[in-house]
Order: C-alpha cells, then structure tokens, then sequence
DNA sequence: CCAAAAGTGTTTTAATTACACCCATGA
DNA sequence: TCATGGGTGTAATTAAAACACTTTTGG
C-alpha cells in the first residue's frame, strides 16, 4: 500500500524559515478600433533590459492585495477605473526574470478606447498601441502571457458577452460583427451573425444612427447589461 | 489630455527596495468512483488553525519553479506521477492567511482512484476523500478555491476531455455517464448521451466486458489518446 | 445618379431533444 | 424465471449554414 512521507516532506509543516519571494502583476490590455485588436505594450524603464518593449507591470507590496497592484497599474496606465479585468495565470518558472527571482501573475483587461488613452503614445511617448497581430518580441516570458491571454480571450468571448467591453457604449452592428472577426481571424456571415445577436435579446436598439463610416448610417445599439445580470442569476448561458 | 504620472507611481521601476512575500501552492484534488465525485482533504499539522480541515499544500522555495512545487506536493499525496494539473488561480488578498503574508498560487488535479490511494485515509489518517457537496468547513479562503475548482472544471469537461482523467483506463459507458451526471448533479438522457460519445469516434470498444455492477456486463472502452492529439493539432474541438 | 456600406429572408442541412422497449445473464 | 442493469432507433423540433439582392444617401 502506498504510505505516503510525512517527514522531510514537501508539505508545509510551518511559517518558519520559508523563504519570501519578490512578486510582481502584469497587465496585458486589449484595445479595439476600426484599425482592429491592439495590444497596450511599454518601453522598459529600468535595467536589465530598459528599452526593450514590454508589458506594463508593478512589484506588488506585502500590505496591498494582489488584484489591487494589477488595478491600481491599469489605472495609472489608461485613466480608466471601470474596466474589464480578469487573472490570466500565474508565471513561475525559476529563472524567467533575469534580474532576481520574481513570480508575476499576469491580468487582462480590455478597455474602450477614447480620445484620451487612445493617444497615450502621444502624452506619454513610452506607451505605444500594436496591432495584435505584430507583437514585438517583448522581454522575459511576456509573449507567452501575450499568447495566453490571446487564446483566453478568444475562449471568453465565445460564452460571455465580452465583446461590448472593446466597443463603445453605443455602437453598431458593423462595428460588433468586425470586433468579433479581429478577435477570431475570421469572417463571418453577416445575416447570420445579426440573427444570433439579436436573438439574444440583449441588445437594445437605439433612435440614433452612427454616419460615421458610411452615408446611409448604422443604427446604435446599446448592450442591455441589466437584462444580461438577471438571465445569468436564472442560468442563461451566453454564446455566440 | 490625459497624462500619466511617471514619478511615484505603481509602475515599478527597479528591483530595489522590493518587498518579498511568502508564495505557497495548494491543492484542489478530486477523484471519481461508484459513490460520486469527491474531493481529498487533510487534517492541517501545524499552527495557527491545527488539526482543521484543509487543502494540502506547500511554502513555495525560491529555487524551485511554482508549477513543481504543486507536482511536488501531487506526488507525494497521491503517490501519482501523472495525472490532470492545471493552474487555477493566484489567491492574493492580504489578510487570507493570519499566520502572515502568504499568496497561494492553486493548482486543480483529477486523479485516477485505484486501491492504493482510494485508501489514503487509511494509510495517512490526515487524509480524508469527502463527498464534493458535501465539504466541510476548510481554513482560510480554501472553500473558495474549491468553489471555483470546482466552476472550472465544471467548464472544462464541456470542452476537453478531461473526464477520462477521473476515470481507469477501462471504462464503461454507464461509468463515464455517471460521471457526467455527477460532475453536473443533473440526468442526461443515456440514448443521446451515447451516440454523442461515440459519435466522435475517440472511444476504442475493447472485447472484455465490466461484469462488476450487472450480471450482463458493461462493453469496455478506452479513450484514444493518440486520435485526439493528432485531431487537435487540426484545429478539433471536443464538445460533449 | 452612383458608389459604398447597411440591412433583410429563405432553403438546406445538421444537431438536439424526447421518448420506450428488448437483451443478456447470474442467482 | 426473473430482476437488474445494458443496450438500441426513430420522429419532431430547433439551430446552423449557405446564399444574393434591395435600401439609403452624400457627394
């Protein structure tokens, strides 16, 4: 019969003598515009590596929660307090910070881009917006939470209604329908992509058109976040 | 416009003057048999909270990858070199742990009971297997790590085929049915739940029957492995 | 008046659901 | 022989996929 070590064992058998560990959050942010996905990435401002592009990040303090270090940099980072973030995963192989040994758990959030933090590479010349599709080579293991948070995004958008998080509150079903295919690399059928949305019930048509990139308009639609609580709370599950 | 402060911000901007933090992995470990889905808990060793209900886990080192830290721990456990891992989530709150600061990174697994470790309770009276909806209190936020191991799995056996993990080599179709039906607490129609299993072609028919639970017997089937990896590299996806 | 984007319906095909009886066997 | 769990098929409904033309309007 199998008889498991107690003594010697790698279970913990208390706080003493262990040894602490430097912790950090980056911040992988997802931005949309009629140029497409962009991903938010930042020149390194100290060494090793300064210079090289990088995801935005922050060591986080023993008195301060995790999720508010990965708030508080996308605060500072974008301007905006209501955003959609979630954790990706936590990064801990031994040597994937050069500099010391530092275990980071990554965050993705997607914002809605607006005058102001879409020129962030313009107020703040360290930021920059990258297509989704054209990431530089960013230091330590940043392309691969680039990549995770990509294939998690792409898993997210298919059952929750995430999508509306890219967009502005109002917005257009041409505008919807290009979300979604930057998002999956794909097209999709117009006619059956506008049933499947509009069938849900969650999308609220508005008076108003947007004329902006065509001279007939689209109609505005505003998602019905309200409607979509009460449904989950009954179970509905989302999917498009 | 808006524009970020640069100086005394949280974007941090070396390694100086970093406070390290204690890391601890834990555990979320379930298994499967005739009685239903259950989870292994352990009698907690040391203070504060000794001798309450817990996951098991483990103080991560500093020289030690956080992923092996889990497998570690798995091993020891379980007395198993392979089986299910997956990262669940970074738990990060400041006051989680009153011993001190501690960020426990948790790990979910899903084990193959066999004889050995079906009776760990025996072997290790720390070791306790207990009936999913039926845990007791756990210390700390560990009831909270297996709420949410428990809505990922819950996610993850809709689109992979993580059941098989729970379940011998061999198994039988009214097995992997009652799996399913535990791992959701719901009834699903036998008729459809088979020609959908069936229907992707990843289940091998062996010539030996399960003569354990009727006096007919149950056809054994084994799940092919190699099929689906070669499917999945073709963009696959299983859905049950 | 025309270029360019927005908007609309139908048919075919595939998937899902609902439902009830016969089979094999050891005790 | 019978109780027990194992195994099978079909019809109805619903969802998905494929496909092309009309509308609006500013320039």
């Amino acid at each position: 019969m199998f008889m498991p070590e107690v003594k010697n064992s790698a279970v913990s058998s208390s706080y003493k003598n262990k040894e602490a560990i430097l912790l950090a959050v980056d911040c992988i942010i997802f931005g949309f515009d009629h140029e497409g996905l962009k991903l938010l990435i930042f020149k390194r401002e100290f060494e090793p590596l300064a210079g090289h592009w990088s995801l935005i990040g922050s060591f986080v303090n023993k008195n301060e929660d995790v999720e508010d270090a990965a708030y508080k940099v996308l605060k500072e980072t974008t301007g905006l307090e209501s955003l959609f973030v979630e954790q990706l995963h936590a990064f801990g192989r031994i040597n994937r910070d050069k500099g010391d040994r530092v275990v980071s758990i990554a965050y993705w959030s997607l914002i809605k881009l607006n005058e102001e933090n879409r020129n962030l590479n313009v107020a703040n010349h360290e930021a920059h917006w990258v297509d989704f599709k054209e990431v530089p080579e960013l230091i330590l293991d940043h392309n691969e939470m680039v990549a995770m948070a990509l294939t998690t995004l792409r898993e997210r958008a298919r059952f929750r209604p995430i999508g509306f998080e890219l967009l502005p509150d109002k917005f257009t079903l041409p505008q919807l329908l290009n979300l979604y295919e930057a998002i999956y690399q794909t097209k999709f059928d117009d006619r059956n992509f506008r049933r499947k949305i509009l069938k849900t019930g969650l999308l609220i048509k508005l008076n108003e058109k947007d004329k902006s990139t065509s001279k007939r308009g689209a109609l505005l639609y505003k998602f019905d976040y309200q409607q979509y609580d009460k449904l989950s709370k009954d179970g509905y599950l989302f999917e498009l």
